[in-house]
DNA sequence: GAGCTACTGACACGAGTGTGTCAGTAGCTC
DNA sequence: GAGCTACTGACACACTCGTGTCAGTAGCTC
């Protein structure tokens, strides 16, 4: 291999970044290595010895997917919302973005890969999002909260809101309807705060 | 071709039976023609010859799978629930049966591929689904909260709930966390009808 | 200039893909 | 038995797939 994985060469991370750009507009289900290495300007030969082998290749580019979203995880975490219900609202800004709309295609794509196919580069893609994002959430929860069943529960459904209303926006792009369904949730979260039941 | 798709023949349902199993157990995305043929003791010929193409084919997959749906549904609007809470309920209690786990991971596949590309047999799957299921969540409440705004947002976010929770489900197999979410929403939306905001 | 590392081009191999062609056969109606 | 419909088997075609092979070349260090 040019290096590793760790420390990419130069060229790899070029490639990987044009990659990123066409599976982003073509998804991951029909990619395959000739159309690819011609739209960026490459070669199959080159992309097999970069990235070893087509599971490589997507391996990687689940990675780089994921660092967008770690990337919106860390600024949560940075500037530590105040409960659930603020950060639901900043997580769903940035999911209805438009800007983001086929990063999160994507995302959707192999997240239901990797439950049909256990195997191969998508292994546990679905299983390492769903706690990755249950943790930032109980990062955002009240201390005394977060220990609690109560807290567990409330992050679950809180993020079963945001997903569910993601898969909703993807699929029907009514991005009001969504959006209000979201604030209506992240609204009764907050007054619930205000007065536990 | 043998018959209308309206009117299919007994070996066309009965091979669509078997090969809707093998999808059920291999997903759709690898499917392929020949391995198929073999595990529903058929040929590729004859596959051809009642579905048309691959195209047709996967087609009346997808509709034998939404089959299964739809009877879920007709089934909520043959005992009518009373009010958005207990339709989620037994939405719910369906979505996480262990049996139809398969079903619903083969439905997260088409969902996502429809999002993907949207031409080709799956187009428009993914907002179907969502407006149907919205449809039937109108059709849970009370008429004069049916027709209004906040009647919209309500059922929004109720699917959302379920959705989102179903994907929890399918990526962590945790029912007992992912039920305890549902709940607890839907034991809050009964609060809510009590005492409206 | 030798030698090393990183990268690249041309080409081929074997397997698998959907689909087309041609020739059937079983069962039914007349 | 003729003729029709529904279905089936054997085989081939053109193509794409991931990957392997062999031979390079540009840039750097010594």
């Amino acid at each position: 291999m040019s290096s590793d994985a760790a420390n990419p060469s130069a060229r790899r991370t070029e490639l990987l970044e044009a990659a990123y750009r066409y599976v982003l507009a073509h998804g991951l289900t029909s990619l395959s290595l000739r159309p690819l290495a011609e739209a960026v300007g490459s070669s199959t030969r080159v992309l097999m010895f970069l990235f070893g082998n087509k599971d490589g290749l997507v391996h990687a580019l689940l990675e780089r997917a994921r660092a967008d979203e770690l990337e919106l995880l860390a600024g949560l975490r940075a500037d530590r919302p105040a409960g659930l219900a603020q950060a639901a609202d900043e997580v769903w800004a940035w999911l209805a973005a438009p800007d983001h709309r086929a990063l999160l295609r994507l995302w959707a794509e192999a997240y239901a890969r990797s439950l049909v196919e256990p195997d191969g580069p998508w292994a546990g893609f679905a299983r390492a999002t769903v706690t990755d994002w249950l943790d930032v959430l109980a990062a955002c929860q009240p201390a005394p909260e977060r220990e609690s069943e109560e807290g567990t529960l409330r992050r679950t459904l809180t993020l079963a809101v945001l997903r569910g209303a993601l898969l909703d926006l993807l699929a029907t792009d009514d991005a009001l309807r969504a959006t209000a369904a979201v604030t209506s949730y992240t609204a009764s979260l907050r007054s619930g705060d205000a007065a536990p039941e």
